[in-house]
RNA sequence: CUGGCCGUGGCGCAGUUUGGUAGCGCACUGCGUUUGGGACGCAGGGGUCGUGAGUUCAAAUCUCACCGGCCAGACCA
């Protein structure tokens, strides 16, 4: 008997597929106002691990947790010509308060630096404040005229660190040093994406910054996707907030600052990098659900023998759910994990029971077999490893194979329309760059031949990425 | 803001050409049978057809205006 597909196949509506994994996999919803969105618990547990493994990374690389307010007074804004340029199209501006009209009109925050910067500026006094190293997890809001739930939502969750330093090389040293070690760590290991890494175009760059740098990743239809980027602010906020301290000779210097975040847009880049046509696929470093222990129907103890087998797995430290509704299907029940892509799947059920076996499914292949009951706990952790390494080969080679090497604009953007093309930058340009920015392909980020990440855009042999960016 | 498409139970849609007072699938509720890959039977609940005005004996259907959404752009984590 043919039935429905559960979701839309991706080859013809990808945007399509994309909403259906989102809402059948129960990640999350879109919200009342337009361009916002509700996670829901399932979607938030990702969120959660996202959080958990970022954050450890963050305190590695030395920076602290703080917070700052959500409302930051509009003259802040101001204060730095090409951030209030960049932003004030997309700012929520609170006019009305208590019942009232606000003298000063409040925002409410894009981003933070301005605030934070007028912090820094309390704090720092001597050399021996610094580097100030600061991290606030937060949401905030932009107004963008087009929005995707997860992707590009009016108000989102993030990460934002913000540092100074007392000299322009420590400040871009640590702005690299957050790129390679938390981001792209985090990205290629956990998430088993393999990132390019790179610096933006003045194009591309962030408002308000002397140099942005980012990790841009190839989702499954070819099209890139900014996971996150780390800035070189110069001395602009410092010159706006007058951030300034006196250095070992007793005489005033000024700050260099620094920025970056990744945000809830990785669950959209999670979805689009690993989903297929059954839905999610989660590596399991980050999944909140590893394994699944499920129980086909409860005949002659085989509650039991998955309870134990349960409880065996979380004693070696894996994250497991015991599926014991034997009230719905077994079918049912199978489909809803594949779509919230769990990594693994225990069957127990009573036909294996009898040979003192269990069925585990690898949901990133489909691939079954059986495991004798007493070995389950001692086997799981390395197929588990062994699955995040199947992922991470299996999404570098789609990347490897739609990404070429061609010498002229024309043949850029030709290919950029299945994946990533590499081009000189000696080639493309500026004026290179603004042709193909009608064609809606643009720079991803400019490389070394050894994909490493430039100091300038000036150095001779950068090679350009370009592609469609969601 | 520009261009194209679309607004009908929670979701997805048919019905609009040719006006006659709303229907299907999924989901939901109850009972029973099921449960090793998306169950089945029977019985139910739920919609002033995006909003407003107009034409008409009669409007989901025709006319006008407005609002909202999706897709592709410009902008962006």
């Amino acid at each position: 008997m043919a039935k429905a597909p559960i979701l839309t196949p991706q080859a013809d509506d990808f945007p399509r597929w994309y909403q259906d994994v989102l809402a059948k996999a129960e990640l999350a919803d879109n919200g009342p106002v337009r361009g916002t969105m509700v996670i829901r618990p399932y979607g938030y547990g990702l969120w959660e691990r996202m959080v958990a493994e970022v954050d450890a990374r963050i305190k590695e690389a030395g920076a602290e947790n703080a917070y700052f307010p959500l409302f930051i007074p509009e003259s802040y804004l101001t204060r730095e010509a090409q951030h209030v340029e960049g932003f004030s199209p997309e700012l929520a501006v609170v006019t009305h308060a208590g019942g009232k009209v606000l003298d000063e009109p409040v925002v409410v925050r894009p981003t933070s630096e301005t605030v934070i910067g007028e912090f820094m500026a309390k704090w720092i006094n001597s050399h021996r404040d610094l580097p100030l190293l600061l991290n606030q997890w937060a949401n905030v809001v932009r107004w963008e005229l087009r929005t995707r739930i997860f992707l590009r939502t009016s108000e989102f969750l993030w990460q934002e660190g913000h540092t100074a330093h007392a000299t322009e090389a420590g400040a871009s040293a640590y702005a690299l040093q957050i790129l390679h070690d938390v981001y792209r760590d985090f990205m290629v290991n956990v998430l088993a994406m393999p990132v390019l890494v790179g610096r933006k175009t003045r194009q591309e760059r962030f408002a308000g910054a002397t140099n942005t740098l980012a990790c841009e990743a190839m989702m499954g239809d070819g099209k890139a996707l900014q996971m996150g980027t780390s800035h070189e602010l110069g001395q602009n906020f410092a010159k706006a907030f007058d951030i300034t301290y006196q250095d070992a000779h007793g005489s005033k210097q000024m700050v260099w600052t620094t920025s970056w975040g990744v945000s809830t847009r990785m669950m959209g880049g999670l979805i689009l990098c690993h989903g297929d046509d059954a839905g999610l696929r989660v590596p399991p470093r980050l999944a909140s659900i590893q394994v699944v222990v499920l129980v086909i129907r409860d005949d002659d103890g085989v509650k039991d023998a998955a309870v134990r087998i349960a409880d065996e797995l979380k004693a070696v430290g894996v994250r497991v759910r015991l599926d014991d509704r034997t009230d719905t299907s077994f079918g049912r029940r199978a489909t809803d994990w594949e779509l919230k892509g769990v990594p693994l799947r225990i069957e127990v059920g009573p036909r294996d029971l009898a040979n003192g076996e269990v069925t585990v499914v690898q949901r990133h292949d489909g691939t079954k077999s059986q495991t004798a009951v007493g070995s389950v706990a001692a086997a799981v952790p390395a197929v588990l490893e062994a699955i995040q390494a199947a992922m991470l080969a299996a999404a570098t080679e789609h990347r490897d194979s739609n990404t070429v090497d061609v010498a002229t604009v024309a043949e850029a953007r030709e290919a950029a329309q299945t994946g990533f093309a590499r081009i000189p930058w000696a080639v493309l340009g500026e004026a290179g760059e603004a042709e193909l920015a009608r064609d809606a392909v643009t720079v991803r980020c400019l490389q070394l031949p050894d994909g490493s990440v430039p100091v300038s855009e000036d150095e001779p042999d950068l090679l350009a990425v370009v592609a469609r960016a969601y």
